[in-house]
DNA sequence: CCCTAAAAGGATATAAACAGTCTTTTTGGT
DNA sequence: ACCAAAAAGACTGTTTATATCCTTTTAGGG
């Protein structure tokens, strides 16, 4: 359980490999995709999600391509991972406790939130600097 | 993203009920599945799942039902998730590292196995004793 | 101004997983 | 033998995942 789609694969692969060039220039789409062996079309829903919060800069037409939005230590994996499989929720009733709270069952409560903290803590101390580095 | 099913939710609920009653008596699936309501038919095969790996133990015809399979102190809700969630695995990459070691994109496979072992460690850290108890 | 390169957006297709139901079989008690 | 209860397996409808394709928009270069 809790598995990563291969939506969310693609995504750090891709976003990964771009943080990997230098910063000021453009990747085509293409040859990102080709670089990460990811169907460029599935590629490219993935960049148009992270191009809407600003994660990656697109510039279209002849030339264009896309960048990193922000230097790549400041892009954490939770965001990335948020970008394309939505928010770290262990269970519907951390976000809607609503729901929960009555009934002694909801011991559980805290212990969701706990998981959520602690994997939300894992993946926002990871940068994309840490993970372009090439051993 | 990383969200438990109803299956899951369910499973919790059940076993969770299962271990607020005296140890040494059988429940029947229906009251179970009234009291925490859930469709009997699903709470059924998620008891069977329960059963076979010894979580609970089953009696059939007249006077039949289930009971805790163990103490609820000896019984952690990381078990209870993985019996009918399967393995916590954030990522494929975790359980077969092999596709995984090429390239040096996988500074990420460490970050995973991270995640997978701090939440084992919280659901690890939690009993059925913990979670039945009525506040 | 037109042609081409590139990303954006929308519609569609297929397959797998999820959520649940129904029926039949097995087992145990009376 | 009969009844009560769980076990097991087949079946169904819905949703999500995993793409692909096609058209539109934007930008640059000749």
């Amino acid at each position: 359980m809790m598995e990563l789609t291969r939506k969310g694969e693609y995504a750090i692969r891709g976003i990964v490999y771009l943080a990997g060039k230098q910063t000021d220039k453009v990747c085509l789409l293409s040859d990102i995709a080709e670089a990460v062996n990811v169907p460029p079309t599935f590629l490219a829903k993935i960049f148009q999600q992270f191009s809407k919060i600003g994660l990656v800069k697109s510039y279209r037409g002849t030339g264009g391509g896309f960048m990193l939005g922000r230097p790549p230590e400041q892009i954490t994996l939770l965001e990335v991972v948020e970008a394309v499989e939505g928010p770290i929720l262990p269970n519907r009733c951390v976000a809607a406790p609503t729901d929960c709270e009555r009934s002694c069952d909801c011991n559980v409560h805290p212990v969701w939130q706990r998981v959520q903290s602690e994997v939300r803590q894992v993946l926002g101390g990871v940068s994309l600097k840490d993970l372009a580095i090439c051993k």
